[in-house]
DNA sequence: TTTGGATCGAGATCGAGTATCATCACGGGG
DNA sequence: CCCCGTGATGATACTCGATCTCGATCCAAA
């Protein structure tokens, strides 16, 4: 055990194989540390010349998905992103300029899901929770950095 | 003032012209009566062959989300849609089989979102409470209807 | 009724995401 | 340590939602 990051990890831990282009990705969203978008993972491998196809970015971003290490988030533009994540339930906070994301716990969302199903008499299956705004270096720094 | 749709109120009162595309489309927004995706009333559009172009109607749903009698929501598949609402502040709670939509209160979200500004630093801008499940009716009907 | 500017429709275009398929390489077994 | 089967890869084509362009058209104010 050579220091695999979390999500080199995860490939091995749910029985996937740990190939090159899927250890370039783990380091390369390990190397964004927040949210990001599957373009963006294009971009980055394309301006690494790693010589990873299209296609092999979204097959790995699916697969953590089901792994439960990757969440998609919908940004307030419309536009999907990913952000990494433990396996608990909980939701994002995501900072608009930086796309930095912290995950808070569940807040009693839960109980309020079951309280508007009371009331609407609605089956409620699942929900979203997400909140959007700047991160704390992001409020100190007012130029953009990106 | 002979009967106006709501969303025919809403185009005149934003100032916009009410011509005769953007009635056609108030009304297919009204018979739809819950959550739809911009494909639904293109097709709609079609079915009827009332020759609206794709781009009008990509264009009403725009107006009408500025305007604030549509907001965006994200299906969970990752698919967007729109559901008709009102001006102040809420969240909705959809339909997964039938897309009726209902529209529910704060319900002390935004206190929820200091609570969480405060702990993580962040400054919240936005956020978003999406609910999915089934509706009453869909609960009692097993087979799907649609 | 005239007229300017908002709006429209058709088609081109863009871009995210998926499907296909021949080739490749990971890693367990020998 | 090498072999080999199967999962994985990547080039390409393709699908489909959404946007852009632009000349024609329509609405509504005067």
């Amino acid at each position: 055990m050579d220091t695999l990051t979390t999500f080199e990890t995860a490939f091995e831990a749910a029985g996937h194989r740990l190939t090159r282009p899927r250890r370039a990705l783990a380091e390369l969203i390990e190397a964004r540390n927040g949210a990001f978008s599957a373009a963006d993972l294009v971009a980055d491998a394309r301006d690494r010349r790693l010589g990873i196809g299209r296609a092999t970015i979204f097959r790995a971003i699916e697969l953590l998905e089901e792994i439960g290490a990757l969440e998609r988030i919908d940004l307030p533009t419309g536009e999907h992103a990913y952000v990494p994540c433990g396996p608990t339930h909980h939701h994002h906070v995501v900072c608009r300029r930086c796309s930095r994301s912290v995950e808070i716990g569940d807040l009693g969302l839960g109980a309020l899901a079951r309280e508007i199903a009371r009331k609407t008499g609605y089956q409620i299956d699942e929900h979203r929770f997400e909140l959007f705004g700047l991160c704390p270096d992001c409020r100190r720094a007012p130029a953009p950095a990106r």
